[in-house]
DNA sequence: CACTGTGAATTCCTTCACAGCG
DNA sequence: CGCTGTGAAGGAATTCACAGTG
C-alpha cells in the first residue's frame, strides 16, 4: 500500500461513486471492472481512480481491474457502511416525505429510524410505514445507535433543531435548510441547497 | 478591474453564496457588507471572497466593504439571475410535488413555468397551481423561452427525459436522479443525489 | 500483455501580504 | 485608518509516465 499520505477531502466525497459504480456495472457478479471502465460510467480519468483507491489499499488485480464484490465490501468498511446506519428525518413536509420514500438511501446501507415533526396536525400520522413523532422528543433518540439526522425543515427552525440533535448524540447531519449550522467540530454536516445549487446554471448558457 | 484571468469553477460555484449573503444579511437595505461579515456568515476566509468578486469588477468601496443592493445586483448580471429564469419540473411524484412548492427558488429568480409527469392518473391535475401535463407533450416547451429543467424522476426514465429536453431546446438540467446524462457539451448538468452525497457522513465518526 | 500503483510534474485553487484608495 | 484589490507564495488536487506485477 501506499506510504502514508493525507488522504484528499475531494477523494471522501469521491468514495460513495465508487460504490455506486460497483453496484450498478457490476451486476451481483464476481467479475472484475478496470479503472477504465469505471471512468468512463462515473466521467473522471482512470488515474484519478487509481490513485484514490490506492489510498485506502491495494484492491486491484494488475493486468485485470478491480473484483466487483470485494472492493465494494472495501468501500462500505472505508466509509463505515458496512454496518446498516440508522438516521432520524426531521421534518414531515413535502421534501421530507420524499426523503422517507426514497428508496436511494438503501444501498448505501442506510436507514430511516424515525421522523419527528413539531405540527401537532402531522404527530401520530405514519409516513413510509413510521409515526411521525414530536420533535420535543428527540432527546429520547440519546438511548438508540442513532447518529446521522436529516434535516428537512425551513431554515429559521434548522439552528434550533440542531442543537437539539447534537444533544441527542447526533454526530452527522444532511442539512437540506439553505442556511449554515453551528456545530461543535466533532460534528460534520453535508448541507444541500436545491435552489442554490441551480444557481450556476444560467451563467453557463451562451 | 484584475486583468484577465480564467474565473475557476470553484469561484462560479460560490457566487450564488454570496447572492444569498447579501440578500439574507443586507436586509432591504442601502447598507454595506465587509468581505469579514460575509466570510463569518458564509464560513469562508475574506481574501477568498475579495478575489472572487475582484474577477467580476471592482465592486467594493476602500475602507467601506460591498455596498449591499449594488453588489446584490451585480452578481445577478454575472450569473444571469437579473432576468426571470423559466424552468420546467419533470416528475410530479413526491419530490416533484415538494420542488415545485419549495419557495427557495424564488430568490435566485427561478420560475417553475411547467409541471410533467407520464402517469396518466396525474395528468390534469394540479400542484402549486400548475396542471400536471403529460411527458410526451414535452416539445411543445420549444417554442417558450424555457433553457431550464428540473429532473425528479427515476433513475432509469432520466436519460431519456434529458434527450428529449435537450430536443427541446433546454440548455440547463438539475438532475436530481442517481445517474450521469450524457447531454451535449453546450448543455451543462448539476447532478445531486442525496443519498450519495449522505454517503461520507459516517467516514467523518470517530 | 494489460492494468494497477505511485513518485514526479503539472495544474488549479487558496491564502498571504501589502500596495492603493476612499 | 480600514477595507478592497491583487501579484506572489503556498498548498492541494489532478494528471502523467512508467515501473511493477499477476
Amino acid at each position: 500500500m501506499m506510504k502514508y499520505r493525507r488522504i484528499p477531502e475531494e477523494t471522501i466525497r469521491r468514495m460513495p461513486r465508487y460504490l455506486r459504480a460497483f453496484s450498478t456495472l457490476g451486476g451481483h457478479g464476481r467479475g472484475f471492472l478496470s479503472s477504465r471502465q469505471l471512468a468512463d460510467y462515473l466521467h473522471l480519468n482512470p488515474p484519478q481512480i487509481r490513485k484514490d483507491l490506492s489510498y485506502f489499499g491495494d484492491f486491484g488485480t494488475r493486468g485485470v481491474g478491480y473484483p466487483v464484490s470485494q472492493t465494494a465490501e472495501q468501500i462500505r468498511k472505508i466509509l463505515k457502511l458496512d454496518v446498516s446506519q440508522k438516521a432520524v428525518l426531521i421534518g414531515a413536509g413535502r421534501l421530507g416525505t420524499a426523503i422517507a420514500s426514497y428508496p436511494g438511501f438503501a444501498i448505501f446501507g442506510f436507514n430511516i429510524a424515525a421522523i419527528f415533526d413539531n405540527a401537532p396536525a402531522k404527530i401520530g400520522k405514519k409516513i413510509a410505514g413510521l409515526t411521525i413523532q414530536d420533535t420535543a422528543r428527540l432527546a429520547a433518540i440519546r438511548s438508540g445507535d442513532v447518529h446521522l439526522a436529516i434535516l428537512a425543515i425551513p431554515g429559521e427552525a434548522a439552528q434550533t433543531c440542531a442543537d437539539t440533535l447534537v444533544q441527542a448524540g447526533v454526530r452527522g447531519i444532511l442539512n437540506l435548510s439553505p442556511c449554515w449550522l453551528r456545530v461543535p467540530k466533532r460534528v460534520k454536516i453535508v448541507s444541500i441547497d436545491l435552489a442554490m445549487e441551480m444557481g450556476t446554471l444560467p451563467y453557463y448558457i451562451k
